[in-house]
RNA sequence: GGCCUGGUGGCAGAGUGGUCAUGCAGCGGCCUGCAAAGCCGCGUACGCCGGUUCGAUUCCGACCCAGGCCUCCA
């Protein structure tokens, strides 16, 4: 089953064809650790993560990369603030942002490149530019020459004429052409700063990726991936870096863009204020619920993020673990992947598409009478759940744990249950009345099922319990 | 202003030239001591105006509207 990509760089679906199937490389471009992510800031790790479980499926070796950028003007102003090294801010934020995609289920990139740690090959990069007639110094910075590189607008579809009628480019004296963009700029005392060629001075932002990207992967990568707003002059500016160090040779064989997480129909961001921090909602919600709501919409188009997109999320994940939990007794030994499902994630990503076939592999679950029908019914919607990173909790686990997974009285539950039941077979309803109605005011529900009385946890405990802690 | 996306039922959100997305919510029924859960049934949505076509939500054109980028931004 082949894979296809909508490839930002021709604007078209392609089958993709790794340069090399025995080593596929992608590399995502991953935060500058100054704070704490937005639930937006999850999007493309969670997206280009069920990405890389698809080509670690189809592929013998897959090389992930995923960048930190650990030196920025905003670091340098958090740590300003705060009277301590920029390693400080960008050490305390690298660890939550790979805490917090951790819990979302993001896999572990192979490599999660450092920009601190690769000074020299950026350096290397910037004499090689100047050496090839693609960037000058002046002033103590490096400048990228945009009119030595004449695909420079390639991807986002712009000339430089256009960029410089825009006239937001910033006109600097020392610039050649307003839309030269920098590619190591001097620090002064106060700043954190490497000796260069150039004097004591600290990498542009654009430069990084690519020098990273050289380093872990190659010349030529297969896929790149990143938020469109990325796309100019982000990563616009590294193809002319990484095109013009190389060679000419192709820098990303495919780019892909994911869209924005929205509020209100406008993009989550920290310069509109209107964001919410992943680590919060961590206390309240459960992870699975944030990550499903993240692929509930096609990568590429705008997802809208409220309180209501966020009970719809959990809603349906209740319903499918209760699929799940009618089925805990019936084992499953191997669970494939699912062929459906494969397919869908294979057609650009389409979680969309692939979860409408785990709804309706969940009620086919649902329906299943014979023993063999439920246990390949289970195997499937198991099986198509683990592409995604979806349904693969003990059902128990996810009705009766809280977000911040603290304990619960189960004893105490036991006991309410147990007495509700004496006071129904006395048929005394008042009284099995009062126990439900006490349990749910400790956030505790009650379904009488066939055989036994099961409990779950309301969605305010779950909450709850965190801000009690 | 330039470049680029997109406008689908209450909400979220796929997809397709000609029976169905899907989920959530809602309504009716079954079940239940009552609930909850589950089951059964129920909605004739594709911005607007033209065009192509036997037939368009789907293709083409105009228009209106929204959003993104052009400055840090996933």
């Amino acid at each position: 089953m082949s894979i296809h990509l909508y490839n930002s760089l021709t604007r078209r679906s392609e089958e993709f064809v790794p340069h090399d199937p025995e080593r596929v490389t992608m590399y995502v471009c991953g935060p500058t650790v100054y704070g704490y992510i937005h639930i937006g800031n999850a999007r493309p790790p969670v997206v280009f993560d069920v990405l890389a479980r698809l080509l670690r499926r189809r592929y013998p070796k897959v090389v992930y990369a995923r960048n930190i950028t650990d030196v920025d003007d905003k670091i340098n102003a958090a740590a300003f603030e705060a009277g301590v090294p920029i390693s400080t801010i960008s050490d305390r934020y690298a660890a939550a942002y790979n805490d917090d995609i951790a819990a979302l289920g993001v896999a572990p990139a192979d490599i999660e490149p450092h920009a601190t740690q690769h000074i020299g090959e950026i350096i290397a990069m910037c004499q090689r530019l100047i050496d090839q007639g693609h960037a000058y110094a002046a002033e103590g910075h490096v400048l990228f020459d945009v009119g030595s590189y004449p695909d420079y607008g390639q991807l986002s579809r712009r000339s430089v004429d256009d960029m410089i009628a825009g006239a937001r480019v910033e006109i600097a004296p020392y610039k050649r052409n307003p839309a030269d963009f920098v590619l190591w700029k001097p620090s002064g005392p106060g700043l954190p700063g490497w000796e260069s060629p150039w004097g004591r001075g600290r990498p542009g932002w654009h430069i990084e990726c690519s020098a990273m990207a050289e380093a872990h992967l190659g010349d030529s990568i297969d896929i790149h991936g990143g938020g469109n707003d990325l796309m100019f002059p982000h990563h616009e500016n590294e193809i002319a870096q990484s095109v013009c160090s190389h060679g000419g040779a192709p820098f990303a064989r495919y780019w892909l863009h994911n869209g924005m997480l929205t509020m209100d129909g406008r993009k989550m961001s920290k310069s509109l204020g209107n964001v919410v921090l992943l680590h919060e909602l961590l206390k309240l919600h459960k992870p699975e619920v944030l990550r499903y709501l993240l692929l509930k919409a096609h990568y590429r188009q705008p997802l809208e993020w409220s309180d209501k997109t966020l009970a719809q999320s959990q809603a349906t994940l209740d319903g499918w673990y209760g699929v799940l939990r009618d089925l805990a007794d019936v084992i499953v030994d191997a669970v494939p992947y699912n062929d459906a499902v494969d397919a869908a994630i294979s057609d650009d990503i389409n979680t969309p598409e692939a979860l409408a076939i785990i709804a309706a592999l969940a009620n086919a679950a649902r329906k299943a009478s014979s023993l063999d029908e439920k246990r390949e019914a289970k195997a499937a919607l198991l099986g198509g759940g683990a592409a995604l990173g979806l349904l693969q909790l003990d059902p128990e686990t996810w009705f009766q744990s809280t977000a911040s997974g603290s304990d619960i009285d189960t004893p105490w539950i036991d006991d309410m249950i147990q007495a509700r039941r004496a006071a129904r077979a006395a048929k005394d309803f008042k009284r099995a009345d009062e126990i439900r109605d006490e349990l749910a005011a400790r956030g505790v529900i009650i379904e009488d099922g066939a055989g036994a009385t099961r409990w779950k946890l309301s969605e305010e405990k779950i909450a709850i319990d965190e801000r009690l802690t």
